[in-house]
DNA sequence: GGAGGCGGTGGGAGCGCTCTCGGGGCCGTG
DNA sequence: CACGGCCCCGAGAGCGCTCCCACCGCCTCC
């Protein structure tokens, strides 16, 4: 085709519309402050040259880039099995399109990834992020609050980087594994096991806490670490069949770990839940709603924590840096979603 | 914190370094055509200062932006099931971070949206588009082709739009499923059952066109329509199992629908593979490897179809709006995974 | 009826960068 | 030894926009 045809300026609808740039500028940005008429025949003149204001331009001298990195560090391969964070990245999609803010997207692997993460958040291309950093010893957070850019973390982060007050979005992992081990005991359940996430991350670490309020002291046999896929669910069912058979109930970490826990239990000849009860957390759908038989699970609304990060960033960046009072933690309940296994 | 400490300008960057604008200007863009001591001089400046250039500032006079967008236009709720296209995205990802391009993302739902991406490509603020466009009478190509941006389209857009010569990636659906019908055929199969994917989208179009390819005229009851997704599978199989219970294959439009296939045909007593061979498509790991019996898929690398859309793309902008003797299509080959189920 | 005020508009500076252009060293050559 | 050419470097303009400030006309109030 031709050369990008050079697109209108501000200078041009302005000559159109025979006022001067500033008046169009106004128009553009709301139109305070303008008669109606003129309001009227700059926005006609906007509409015939097809007028969009040049981002470049703008930015450089407002310094706003109405843009929002977010940023995801994950070395493994997690995202790809677990539909978490394609459902967070929907709601805060959803939340920074209502409010015209652009998404740019930072996937990392590998300690290398970090330095130009911070260096590109430092660069001030973006007003502010959104970070998942979903393990404890985890540079990043570090690094982030040295570029000085306003961040909102999804999930609680851990103690690293001294960030006293890191604000974050993320469900009540404790309560919920409260409900769920009490829903259990409720069931006359006395052998409740439970197969934990990778501890090195705070949701996993708080869901373990809720299981022990409500276990106390228990059988250390009846824990089991794993990772939050489903093989690795297989395996800690495998473990903890061979060191507890007399287990009556698994509370898993998540559904991804229980759909591999069913799975186990299915193969050993176990009935779910008559002779074994199975709770899982994240009521993710397509997986807890269609195993067999279908999971009973700790539904969190994971859309709306997306959403809810967006707006909170948002808000703090149209305040200017957040003033003291703003919360550091926002943590949004679960339910208990009844189903077969338990 | 204080208010963002305005950051050092490259007129700081000269006047540490005692030379003028320009050359530090071009000591940051490479280096060519300075002598060595003064790029030297010019680095430890540009270290000791912290200086990171501006991007809007330079976009002003480049009309370059160093970033992609990244259009995904899925109404469905497929992108949550389906990691497909988080691997893409990972693939998309890590080369443009090689090439140092930013990837903002665009999610859409719904007519509204696709409007707002339209203003927003045409709007110029990224240098090109890559976008997956799924639906035969999705609006979107056209549209995007009215902006006038360099686009690379995820898979074989569908005929709307005019668009005589889009850009695409995609994998060789129909040979894949010609192999794996053939293989069904190998197996002394002859009652060998396709669910398709939603017929509105190629993928899904080209992998039946494959099936008919081996099977030439076939008992219409043989092929049962679908979405791509467990239960779709699921309710398909049973129709298949209801109106031809002599079956004794199943080529499954991709992975999910393999999957709820098998469990169809696990409640029904059929045996996999001895009284019905199973195979999907995608090879998609944390689906395939684990059913059970495990899958039997045809493999397609989609990182590599995610890369290579970037790459494109970026070769085409680097030698500026695509000559006429560039690809229009790329179609990478696929594989055949035996595993047990066929 | 004139001064003060105020809402509305235009002029101009300048955001931080790139890029063109011209000048000044330094080399090679006649 | 002088002159042309080449290679580096610096000065300056200008990208498209916002925002401050000065200006102008009209309304109000004394």
């Amino acid at each position: 085709m031709s050369e990008a045809v050079s697109r209108p300026t501000l200078e041009a609808v302005a000559a159109r519309a025979g006022v001067s740039r500033a008046t169009v500028s106004r128009v553009v940005n709301g139109g305070d402050g303008v008669r109606e008429p003129l309001v009227e025949r700059v926005r006609r003149a906007v509409e015939e040259l097809g007028y969009v204001p040049n981002q470049a331009a703008r930015s450089l001298v407002t310094k706003r880039h109405d843009a929002v990195a977010v940023v995801i560090a994950e070395p493994e391969t997690r995202i790809f099995t677990d539909p978490f964070f394609a459902l967070q990245l929907r709601g805060i999609s959803k939340e920074l399109t209502a409010q015209d803010n652009q998404l740019v997207l930072l996937l990392t692997e590998g300690r290398d990834d970090h330095a130009r993460v911070a260096r590109y958040l430092a660069g001030g291309h973006v007003d502010g992020a959104l970070v998942f950093s979903l393990h404890l010893d985890d540079p990043l957070p570090g690094l982030i609050e040295g570029a000085g850019v306003p961040t909102v973390f999804g999930g609680r982060p851990g103690w690293s980087g001294g960030s006293k007050s890191a604000v974050y979005v993320d469900c009540d992992n404790r309560g919920g594994a409260e409900d769920a081990v009490r829903h259990l005991v409720g069931l006359g359940r006395t052998r409740i096991a439970h197969i934990t996430g990778p501890l090195d991350q705070t949701s996993a670490a708080d869901r373990l806490q809720g299981y022990r309020d409500v276990m106390g002291e228990t059988d250390p046999r009846l824990v089991v670490a794993s990772d939050f896929t489903p093989s690795g669910g297989e395996r800690a069912m495998g473990e903890l069949l061979d060191r507890c058979p007399d287990v009556d109930a698994v509370f898993a970490a998540n559904d991804l770990t229980a759909l591999g826990a069913l799975r186990v239990l299915r193969e050993r000849g176990r009935r779910v839940p008559e002779d074994v009860a199975v709770i899982g957390f994240d009521d993710v759908l397509p997986v807890a709603g269609q195993t067999e038989p279908a999971l009973t699970t700790v539904r969190q609304d994971i859309e709306e924590m997306g959403r809810l990060m967006a707006r909170l960033l948002l808000s703090t960046l149209n305040r200017g840096q957040s003033p003291t009072g703003a919360p550091t933690g926002v943590v949004l309940p679960t339910t208990l979603i009844r189903r077969a296994t338990a």
